[in-house]
RNA sequence: GGGCGAAUAGCUCAGCGGUUCAGAGCGCCUGCCUUACACGCAGGAUGUCGGGGGUUCGAAUCCCUCUUCGCCCACCA
């Protein structure tokens, strides 16, 4: 039958993945099932366990593109699922997405600007069913990105972080931690974007390492002198209440009590001795802005000092400062403090400061500490369960060290700061009593439209919850919590956590602790971060820089295939990915070329077996008598057996890029270079043994392709669907995970089939160094001292000939002939290749020595003209020049010239 | 300021006490359109395994130190 009017040789995937993927989903592939087959004979180190495989996609943002960071991330979680599927576990890989409050705000508000209009003009309740409305035009997209790269998620049990259930089990958790005063509000110093005008949590006010100045600045003491304060931020002077110092020190103890003059200000602001200030640094005095800085907080509290908030929501000067800063941007207002304190001779001195500022992790805005009302959790009793776990040993993280990082932050874990003042989002389930004899405060699972305690009006808490809130609880609520159900005890809890580990804290240490809480149980059991995905300058990839990866452009002009391959076979436990967004081909077309190169290893196979193969059992051929199988045979059998079980322990344990290049090496390099064209008489019936081998080649292909299944889902069904014993019906999604089979072990095969690979080897050196024409066939003598080799020689010599393109080969003593090419392998065995053989060489020194030739008269030509008097003094120096830059270019080709016909043995 | 990781061919990375551990892919050089594949085939070059010191019969592999890069945490104003 001829292929080759259905196959064309270049695999072209446009089109085909979208199509399989169609299939696949339709089919239900997806979809978990209880009633899998079980799997084979262990292939594994480890037995896979029976209890249902589950994985939680990280969320993306709901209006998001999908980015090269999700393109890795979706890749390493489809290789896990899939090759759990095929070793026949119930598999369950539930998707979803996340409302991101501040973002996808954020992007509608913009839109809303190109209209000239704020989200004030429109007013809460149309500016959210805006938002939904964007939602519902782009949410679609980010899903089908995610489809296109094969990842076999189960799009029935797609979640979206504000739908009805998760919104329940947000109520839930959310009143339920009120109940048990694990959530309270309180007026604290948060992180307070002025450009989003929305708190943030300690995680999401990105700190900076920025080069800022220290001004020290003199204050007035009531009665005379002065003392000294650092600061970072001079605007907020303007709202001191007071001057700390160390009790013990004892530049500053007797001035405790007494009292400065605040200038610019005028206010009387009183000396305290507080034990968070540090001598050694600045000058041991730290002015205290109880409203503006976490420690000045907590100072103020102690010492009883006020707080007087200087700002406005949007970092401006507001009226409680003198009236001439009234307005002014916070910036604009430091200099102009600083101006002022040099003006009256307060301005002691500045100092170059390195400090870490906070930024919005959203919008890059400095952060403003910022004293206001806003809802926490209390983290301490959650988090002790969750320590636990990891010090158990319970909760695991790949690479482990990365658990130390999960411990530290939870020692050290400070309640969560989780009201925002936006509208997108879970608005907080709290209602506040209008009755002022009542004034009531409920936390409730339904909407309240009075209050419980004197049935008068209420108003709803204006604040939505930070995103995190409702992601944490993804684990259960995305299988429908609260309500108890099978697929709650059936899926909960899961296996593995596959993210980045930006996330570590906002996500995955907050679904412990929830799951631990909620659920009595850890949400999965292993957690793997992986890398970043950063350019050739190891830079994070980001659409600030510019310098990103659209991974559905890699996908369009690749195949998701490729991509799979490149992330996959590139990034090993514990490293960052490395990718040249300038020049895409260095990195994809490996995984594009590898996909080709199966297509027509395919296309190779499928031309020869036209009728039915000879069905082999299990994996491997082994109901084949071993006295039919040839050397070649036997040792891609036994290839094939090493490459399943190392591939098989690779996936296991995370080494994704172990496997995958194994399985390449089995596959490219034994298969196609070796075995593959060593068959070639047997399968064309020049030798006999073509059914064998067109039956072995099958066998192992088909096992390889299902080994290399979870890396590259579209073209391994491709063909493999056409492989003899499958329909278009089946497909290897599903089907078994091939099996270890130590029968088909054979060390003996893989040691002497190396002897030939280096016999071959040795061969092929000669016929180069001698430019052989490819066409051209050799006689080779062959002398080894092992008669294990000379037996394989006599019995396998064919497949050597074929390989080395050989036209005889002799067994024996080594022939001492002069006029012949010798090699000698590392065992003593003596190649010898008649030189009369080598023809090829004679005619190539014929050809150079002619070349040689005319290049040498040249040069004694130019020589002379050079050495000519008459030449010389007329021409012009550049023409000179130019004469001689030519004659040493001359002289440099017949100097190589002479040295290749050197190296070929050219006769003189 | 604490804690952690990494430094191996031009690039991205494997190898982490000893039997081919000096490797892979890409890139580079030479020759081939040998009818599965030029997204290919064959051959080839390239590294005192960051510097220094130590442990050992033996170290890229363990220890110390220095240098250089990353990452995480931290209220030093």
């Amino acid at each position: 039958m001829n292929q080759d009017s259905v196959l064309p040789p270049q695999y072209d995937p446009t089109g085909l993945e979208q199509e399989l993927y169609r299939q696949w989903e339709r089919r239900g592939l997806f979809e978990p099932r209880s009633d899998r087959t079980p799997p084979g004979p262990p292939s594994s180190l480890t037995p896979p366990s029976t209890r249902p495989y589950v994985i939680m996609m990280p969320p993306p943002n709901v209006t998001a593109q999908l980015h090269m960071g999700h393109g890795l991330n979706l890749s390493i979680q489809d290789v896990l699922v899939r090759f759990e599927r095929m070793r026949g576990r119930d598999t369950l890989w539930v998707p979803g997405t996340d409302h991101a409050g501040i973002a996808t705000q954020n992007v509608v508000e913009k839109m809303l600007a190109k209209e000239g209009r704020t989200r004030f003009d429109l007013g809460r309740e149309e500016f959210v069913r805006r938002v939904w409305q964007h939602v519902e035009e782009t949410g679609s997209a980010i899903l089908n990105q995610v489809r296109a790269l094969g990842a076999s998620c189960d799009w029935h049990r797609a979640y979206f972080t504000l739908d009805e259930d998760l919104s329940r089990a947000v109520r839930e958790v959310f009143v339920s931690l009120y109940e048990r005063s694990l959530i309270y509000r309180g007026k604290y110093i948060i992180n307070w974007c002025p450009r989003c005008l929305t708190a943030l949590s300690n995680e999401e006010a990105e700190k900076t390492e920025t080069e800022g100045k220290l001004w020290h600045l003199r204050y007035p003491l009531e009665d005379g002198g002065r003392i000294t304060v650092a600061t970072t931020r001079p605007e907020t002077i303007l709202g001191d209440t007071g001057i700390a110092v160390h009790p013990e020190d004892p530049r500053y103890r007797a001035l405790i009590g007494r009292h400065a003059i605040l200038p610019l200000v005028d206010r009387k602001i009183p000396i305290v001795g507080d034990e968070a200030v540090d001598p050694a640094f600045g000058s041991g005095a730290v002015k205290v802005t109880p409203a503006h800085d976490p420690t000045d907080f907590d100072i103020g509290k102690r010492a009883g000092l006020p707080s007087i908030n200087v700002m406005t929501d949007d970092a401006h000067m507001n009226d409680a400062v003198p009236e001439r800063f009234r307005g002014l941007d916070r910036f604009v207002a430091r200099k102009r403090v600083v101006a002022e304190f040099e003006a009256l001779g307060l301005l002691e001195k500045i100092d170059n400061h390195q400090h870490a500022v906070g930024r919005c992790y959203r919008c890059d805005t400095v952060v403003e500490p910022r004293l206001s009302d806003q809802w926490f959790v209390k983290m301490k009793p959650l988090a002790a369960p969750a320590l636990k776990a990891y010090q158990d040993g319970s909760l695991r993280f790949i690479p482990e060290h990365r658990g130390a990082e999960y411990a530290q932050w939870i020692e050290n874990i400070r309640d969560w700061c989780i009201s925002r003042q936006l509208w997108w989002g879970h608005r907080i389930p709290v209602w506040y009593c209008l009755a002022p004899t009542c004034r009531k405060i409920t936390a409730s699972r339904t909407d309240l439209s009075a209050c419980p305690e004197c049935q008068g009006a209420v108003r709803q808490d204006d604040d939505v919850l930070d995103t995190w809130f409702s992601s944490q609880l993804v684990p259960f609520s995305s299988l429908g919590w609260p309500e108890s159900g099978d697929e709650l005890s059936r899926f909960y809890p899961g296996d593995t956590l596959v993210t980045a580990p930006e996330i570590l804290f906002f996500w995955v240490a907050r679904m412990v602790m929830a799951g631990l809480e909620f659920m009595n149980d850890l949400p999965f059991r292993t957690v793997y971060l992986h890398g970043t995905v950063r350019d050739t300058r190891h830079r994070k990839m980001s659409k600030s820089l510019g310098n990103g990866i659209d991974p559905l452009d890699v996908v369009t002009r690749y195949g998701a295939d490729a991509l799979r391959y490149t992330v996959v076979s590139g990034l090993s436990v514990g490293t960052d990915l490395i990718l040249d967004p300038e020049d895409l081909d260095a990195s994809f077309s490996a995984g594009r070329n590898f996909a080709n190169k199966l297509w027509n290893m395919g296309r190779l196979l499928l031309s020869h077996v036209d009728g039915p193969v000879r069905p082999l059992a299990g994996g491997h051929p082994d109901v084949v008598r071993k006295a039919e199988l040839t050397l070649a045979d036997r040792w891609i059998i036994a290839r094939c057996e090493e490459t399943v079980r190392e591939a098989t322990a690779a996936y296991e344990r995370f080494r994704l890029n172990d496997a995958a290049l194994a399985v390449h090496r089995f596959l490219w390099s034994d298969l196609a270079d070796w075995y593959i064209e060593g068959i070639k008489p047997r399968l064309y019936g020049e030798q006999p043994g073509g059914d064998v081998a067109r039956a072995v080649a099958t066998q192992t292909f088909d096992v390889a392709l299902r080994l290399l299944h979870p890396v590259m889902p579209f073209i391994t069904e491709t063909l493999w669907r056409r492989l003899p014993g499958h329909t278009e019906e089946d497909s290897i999604s599903v089907a078994a995970w091939p099996a270890s089979d130590r029968r088909a072990t054979d060390g003996g095969a893989l040691r002497r089939f190396g002897a030939l690979q280096e016999l071959v080897g040795a061969i092929r050196s000669i016929r180069a160094e001698y430019a052989v024409q490819p066409g051209h066939t050799v006689r080779a003598r062959i002398a080894t001292p092992s008669p294990d080799i000379a037996a394989v020689l006599e019995a396998d010599g064919a497949i050597v000939s074929r390989l080395a393109k050989l036209s005889a080969l002799d067994l024996g003593a080594p022939e001492a002939q002069d006029d012949a090419a010798h090699a000698i392998l590392p065992d003593g065995t003596a190649v010898t290749i008649p030189l009369g053989d080598l023809v090829d060489v004679l005619k190539e020194c014929a050809r150079l020595g002619n070349e040689l030739g005319r290049l040498q008269g040249a040069i004694s030509g130019q020589e002379a003209k050079l050495d000519n008097p008459q030449f010389a003094a007329r021409a012009p120096a550049a023409v000179v020049d130019r004469e001689r830059e030519k004659l040493a270019a001359w002289r440099e080709q017949a100097g190589a010239l002479a040295e290749k016909r050197r190296r070929l043995g050219c006769p003189e």
